[in-house]
DNA sequence: TAGATTGTTAATCGATTAACAATC
DNA sequence: TAGATTGTTAATCGATTAACAATC
């Protein structure tokens, strides 16, 4: 089954909103509730939870507290989620610090750079040399990491995390990487969402 | 004319693909060199340019300053693009000392921050207190902001900032903000990013 | 000219929306 | 029961792809 990437965003979306209404003292939700808290239509969300074989009650919505257990499941935030960051330049540290990812239980395990300068080996958050992180990868069993090197290093960085097992990649690096087979690549392309926004409101401004 | 946000996406990428051609050297390209380079099918490079009127030689391709040009002026790169950054913690910081934006013709013009430790107003990149956020917008003429705030201030905050005439808002808080009339958001979700790369990855394991 | 490339039209594909039977 | 909501099917919409005439 393929799932369409739009899909597992909005159930991302949907979690978020369902554990917002639960801190509003909600116990269930309907199609509706969950459609206007994420933006989309209710068909959309009985839609999406139909792909995923997730039924609710004919009259009586969804359960929040089942609904968040699967969806958690099929995102896979049932248990830990561990993901390196490579290069400790401004974005790649500020990453490291920045707390939103433990609440939705994904942890930095390790910074990596090539700057000796940057190492600090005994910190809570360890950084550490990059010819270290084959051997990090294998016995930490890592999959994901994040990518926020300067362009002319991203691909052979990531030709070389690819190589030590790492299956997929958030890439900061505003250029397009070739990934080697079985490696899933999401680029985050600040220099671009900002084209974008400044073009649109270029635009609404010229037809004002 | 309603243009798709993939189109302007893919009308940034071809520019910086256009770019990286000229630096090697090449004058000219046709539809399929610059499909290779930004991961697309000749046909929709086409289509995208017809939709912007930008044509080529029938049998000689594009000329590849004609083109970035021609794209410079629709994505508004041939002036100074003035933006703002409010919240300087680690995000808001990080992104302040970024330098991929100055290349792309987008200048932080200032920070903000509600915290008077933060305050440093004789920086070449000055951070002031959120308090004369309206004065420097009105004065500055600044559109776009980029809103890099703690989740319970989001919503506020754009608020603040609309209403002083802010059009365009890159926002960093992951949740969705209710934007006022005219003014776009542009959410950038880390923690979506990384739950959907998780997602695929789990994917790709299991049915390994 | 022959071959190659553009620009555009028609066909296809996929995702969203609307509608509604089933049912609590 | 009557009213409301789910789950699913069919219709619509938009974007992508394929095909090809025009032409350099």
């Amino acid at each position: 089954m393929i799932t369409a990437k739009n899909c597992i965003i909005r159930l991302s979306r949907y979690k978020n909103a369902l554990y917002r209404l639960q801190t509003l003292g909600f116990v269930k939700v309907f199609s509706d509730n969950l459609a206007d808290a994420v933006g989309v239509t209710a068909a959309v969300v009985r839609k999406d939870f139909s792909v995923f074989g997730i039924s609710g009650n004919k009259k009586g919505g969804y359960q929040i507290e089942i609904l968040l257990e699967k969806i958690n499941s099929i995102l896979g935030k049932d248990r830990l989620q561990k993901v390196i960051v490579i290069g400790a330049g401004h974005i790649g540290s500020a990453l490291m610090r920045y707390r939103g990812f433990e609440k939705e239980g994904i942890k930095i395990a390790a910074g990596f750079d090539i700057d000796p300068a940057k190492i600090n080996r005994y910190n809570a958050l360890p950084i550490l040399p990059l010819e270290e992180v084959k051997d990090f990868i294998k016995s930490q069993g890592i999959k994901i990491a994040i990518l926020a090197v300067p362009d002319i290093a991203a691909q052979e960085v990531l030709d070389l995390v690819c190589s030590c097992g790492i299956k997929g990649i958030l890439n900061f690096a505003p250029l397009r990487l070739i990934s080697p087979e079985g490696c899933i690549v999401n680029n985050v392309n600040l220099e671009i969402e900002l084209e974008n926004l400044i073009y649109f409101v270029n635009v609404a401004e010229k037809t004002k």
